[in-house]
Order: C-alpha cells, then sequence, then structure tokens
DNA sequence: CTCCATGTTTAGAA
DNA sequence: CTTCTAAACATGGA
C-alpha cells in the first residue's frame, strides 16, 4: 500500500534487517518491465559482492546507497512491498527481485501488478531532480507548506498528490487529510485561506506520522481510512460516506463534515 | 461478464 | 503556463 507512510516502514525496515549484509547474489525474475533505464547485468553487476550502505526516502521512493556509491532506488506502484526473509521463511508471491545474502537469507521486492520500478541513481537529490519532485511532505512546515501552494488555482486533493508540488501523498492519505481538515477535495486551492492552509498542512503532518508510527496497521477509529467505503457511516458525524471521482481517482468524503 | 484497486505517464482540450 | 480529463499500463478480487 505505497504512499509515503507505507514507503517509509519499508525504509525501517530495510534498515532493521539488511544494512552492511553482503549481497551474495542480485536475482532479477522480472523481465524489461520492472528495471527503469538499467539492464539486469548492469543492475546485478552493482549490487552482487556489496552491501545496503544507509537509506533515504523522498516521497514514494525508496532509495539505499551501496558499497560500489551507486544508490539504487525502489519504486512501489500500487502494489510492490519490500521483505526481508530468513534462510526458512516462506517467500510471497509475485517476488520479482531477490537480493540474497550468504546466510540464505534475502531481501525480496514484490508486486502483483507491474507498476513498480526499480532503478540506480547517483544521490536521492538527483533522482529528485530527475523526476521533478517536490520537496517531502513530511519536511514541510507551515511557512513551507504555504510556499509550495503559493499561485496555486487547483482543486485541492489532486494538488496535495501532485508529486512536484510534494512527494509522498497519495489517494488514500490525502482523503484522510481533507477528511480531518474538514475539507472537501473539490475546494480550490486559491479560495482557501492561509489559517485553512496551516490547518491542512499541521493535519497532514500528523496523519502521516501517525500512519508511519503505527506501521500502517490498526487506523484509529475516528479517522475516514477505515469506513473509506460508499455508505459507510462517518466517524464522526454518522452520515454517509459517498465516493466521488476526482481527477480519475475515487475520492472518499463525508459530505457533512466536509462540506463543498 | 463488470467494476474496482494505495501509481505514473502521456495526449489533448480548455 | 496551469489545470483537467481520459486512457494506458498489469493483475487480481468482489
Amino acid at each position: 500500500m505505497p504512499e509515503l507512510p507505507d514507503v517509509e516502514v519499508f525504509r525501517r525496515h530495510l534498515d532493521a534487517t539488511s544494512l552492511d549484509r553482503e549481497v551474495s547474489r542480485a536475482e532479477v525474475r522480472a523481465g524489461g518491465e520492472l528495471l527503469d533505464d538499467v539492464s539486469a547485468s548492469t543492475f546485478r553487476r552493482h549490487l552482487q559482492g556489496h552491501a545496503f550502505r544507509r537509506t533515504h526516502r523522498h516521497g514514494k521512493f525508496l532509495l539505499s546507497s551501496l558499497d560500489s556509491g551507486e544508490w539504487v532506488a525502489f519504486h512501489f506502484g500500487m502494489t510492490g512491498f519490500l521483505r526481508a526473509l530468513g534462510p526458512e521463511d516462506p517467500e510471497p508471491d509475485h517476488v520479482r527481485l531477490a537480493f540474497h545474502f550468504e546466510d540464505g537469507g534475502r531481501l525480496v521486492y514484490a508486486c502483483q501488478r507491474k507498476l513498480g520500478r526499480v532503478g540506480l541513481a547517483e544521490a536521492p537529490e538527483e533522482l529528485a531532480r530527475e523526476r521533478g519532485l517536490g520537496p517531502d511532505a513530511l519536511a514541510l512546515d507551515g511557512p513551507a507548506f504555504l510556499e509550495r501552494l503559493e499561485g496555486r488555482t487547483g482543486r485541492v486533493k489532486p494538488t496535495l498528490m501532485n508529486q512536484s508540488v510534494m512527494a509522498g501523498v497519495g489517494n488514500v492519505y490525502s482523503d484522510e487529510a481533507l477528511f480531518q481538515t474538514g475539507l472537501h477535495p473539490e475546494r480550490s486551492v486559491d479560495e482557501l485561506a492561509e489559517e485553512r492552509r496551516l490547518d491542512l498542512q499541521g493535519t497532514l503532518h500528523a496523519v502521516l506520522e501517525t500512519a508511519i508510527d503505527i506501521e500502517v496497521t490498526g487506523f484509529p477509529d475516528d479517522w475516514l481510512l477505515p469506513h473509506r467505503e460508499e455508505g459507510a457511516p462517518c466517524p464522526r458525524c454518522g452520515g454517509e460516506v459517498r465516493r466521488l471521482r476526482v481527477s480519475g481517482r475515487s475520492a472518499y468524503v463525508c459530505p457533512r463534515c466536509q462540506p463543498a
């Protein structure tokens, strides 16, 4: 479920399990659709005999430096995830990459739908520049958030999800932040007063932090997320949750808590 | 069979 | 230039 909080949880998992262990073999099981701008042999050559050194996250990208000097950049599409396995652990379905360690354990990258991409990068800043990513959403404080929204005229939900405005917010967490701020997703950014924008920033920040703290499981029952379904009762007012189409995606709202 | 799903990219319209 | 829409990409679950 990879938006910013999910990717941050993957990053911590990689840190806790896979740093400074020599990759004895890098297995590329997928065809050309997975590796981004790098051949399987080049990718293997940069990984094999090397180790993950330190990780960084920018938006929905997870990067790790290697002692070969390169960085690996993981993007998870809609269904990707990373998991470290012990020698005896069963493998999940749809494994596309496996980084084998000498003790028989391995770090696997799995992706059911083939929308994820993995590649090499010079550095995190370089990747962000190439991809045109805005600052990481969690790195924005109030004034920086205002600066990113300055002059924008689009609707608030697509703006939050625009990776060049800020990186990391997707469909689910934009819905959650807007719900908790009491903002309708189709409100135009330019009609929001400064206090409203700051409120949104504070709420978004808290939502992302909380989701990471609970490792994206067991969400508070007064959040929209566990009730993100057409006709479900709103956890705050008891009204009915509705599904709208906003920029081609489903947006869930409580019309009473989030007036248009 | 139909519709839906946490993402990105592209083309074209306004 | 910005913004919006639709379609495409792959696959599986309801």
